[in-house]
DNA sequence: CAATTTATCTGACTTCTGTCCGATAAATTA
DNA sequence: TAATTTATCGGACAGAAGTCAGATAAATTG
């Protein structure tokens, strides 16, 4: 009897679940109780205003509170109150607190590093854990505002171009396209932004203002375990919007026949196609757009 | 920065966390404590003796008993005495019971449903599911024997001539092949396994007794998603044990060059290569191994 | 400036979860 | 057959998780 593709899923879904199980298991193995460990867990990766973390976990007021007294009680957090809202608490890990968070950050990277030296693909592995993310994670997308030249940009960046020299004939060498300076991709010329999962880039693209009239929507890029989640059209939304906040009132870009789904892709939100409007060599195809 | 493949492991986990998390939301929905629910699903999904579903759930022996009598008194749940062992319960569903359970089921299909419906690429998203699924769940296989025309076994075998068909260059028909009648692979004149993950098929393997004095390995075969982890192995491990249990002191096992990773692992596993014993077309290594 | 809203805190309470121990009754062993 | 082991049950209890209503103090609004 063939398994069904909801019997896949589910089988998933149990497995998944069993291995929760697990690391909440080895969470308690530390002495306190799980509904602190993941206050504490949640402040260590950065987390500080006690309504973002409340919010996050999903807890009532009353428990929160209490669960952060706790962790002070022990000496691992301590809170201030917001330097612009005296109301809000901000919270921060003490040393002590820093070393119980690296503990646990000890128990679940070991975990890991364990499932990946156990298996004899990591490629595919991680490649299918990303899909995944990506797949259940994919309404829980930010789009952070950033300097192009910031990290997580850079390494968006990196991978749109060994991607355009894999897909383009001729191939694709970085240098010889115009790379708009980065400060034209910086308000108030213009804008970058990441496409954030959980804490990873999966995705990113940049406005560049042209002289204050008209802006260029460049490097559009998202991660092949995000394709096909709108993730590009809600990157599109955001620059447009941005755009807009700018003053620009006409958008244009350039792309290659190459890459026939990113074309389909502008004409389906609206672009029109015009003349050459560069010398670059490498786009073939060019679109506008007004505001 | 580029994520390290920790960081993309633990973005996995917290995704899927927070999805345990909604489901788990979802099923609170039902007015029902998570304990019981899972003792209710635990129980609609086929398990009946109360020490195997304490086991499963890693419940406390009162807790359980607490949990059982709480279905009882809601009327889902009936449990009568084991038939061979009276201190046993064995635990099944009322038909209130049935109708509650199913509508648990629902809740978890129509999330998968939703998943699937919302993504572009469902045979991606499926095979990272049975990969990542076979990956976390390696340690929990079941060796399971059955009739080899029973609807799992008989999946299985579908799925193996398949992968025969593609790798052979001449192509591969079955009714070429000298297939073994299914009785000879049943006790006890030999046997067959399916191994199941979680309920589901994820490979197999056939023991076809010749006569009592000698048996063949056949129709051994492993899901792609389960590859790597030495599911072969630890089935023929199953296979041989079970050979020397029907009393056989020789095993013999035919296959191809053009599979060299089953080649490899035949003669890591102490077998010798031997001469063709048997005219069929399609296998060109011939092995034996003494009990 | 008074009234209202907002963010957090506190206490009282319920339910859920998990643990321990002894009771009971059915098998198993000596 | 008596003693022991095993599977479940039930009571008592402690800690964890979650809810609710009011208290407080800092913003915000009218």
């Amino acid at each position: 009897m063939q398994p069904t593709d909801i019997d896949r899923i589910r089988r998933f879904h149990r497995t998944v679940t069993r291995e929760t199980g697990v690391m909440d298991q080895s969470f308690l193995g530390r002495g306190r109780p799980l509904g602190s460990a993941r206050v504490l867990n949640a402040i260590g990766r950065g987390m500080g205003e006690v309504a973002a973390i409340r919010d996050y976990l999903g807890l009532d007021s009353g428990l929160m509170s209490r669960l952060l007294r706790g962790l002070e009680d022990e000496g691992l957090v301590e809170t201030t109150p917001s330097p612009d809202d005296a109301r809000r608490r901000v919270a921060g890990l003490t040393d002590r607190g820093r070393a119980e968070f690296e503990a646990y950050e000890n128990l679940s990277n070991t975990r890991a590093q364990r499932l990946l030296d156990h298996h004899p693909n990591r490629a595919d592995l991680l490649a299918a854990m990303d899909l995944i993310a990506s797949a259940l994670g994919q309404h829980a997308v930010e789009f952070v505002e950033c300097d192009p030249r910031a990290p997580d940009a850079v390494w968006c960046l990196g991978e749109y171009f060994g991607e355009l020299a894999r897909r383009f004939e001729r191939g694709f060498e970085v240098h010889l396209s115009r790379d708009p300076e980065a400060t034209d991709m910086i308000r108030p010329k213009g804008a970058f932004f990441v496409a954030m999962s959980d804490g990873l880039p999966i995705g990113c693209g940049g406005l560049k203002g042209h002289d204050g009239t008209w802006g260029e929507v460049k490097r559009l890029w998202v991660s092949p375990s995000a394709r096909g989640l709108k993730l590009a059209t809600r990157l599109m939304e955001v620059i447009e919007a941005t755009a807009r906040d700018l003053g620009m009132s006409v958008l244009r870009l350039d792309t290659n026949s190459q890459l026939p789904e990113a074309v389909a892709m502008y004409r389906r939100l609206g672009w029109t196609e015009i003349e050459r409007f560069n010398d670059d060599p490498y786009p073939d195809v060019f679109f506008e757009k007004r505001l």
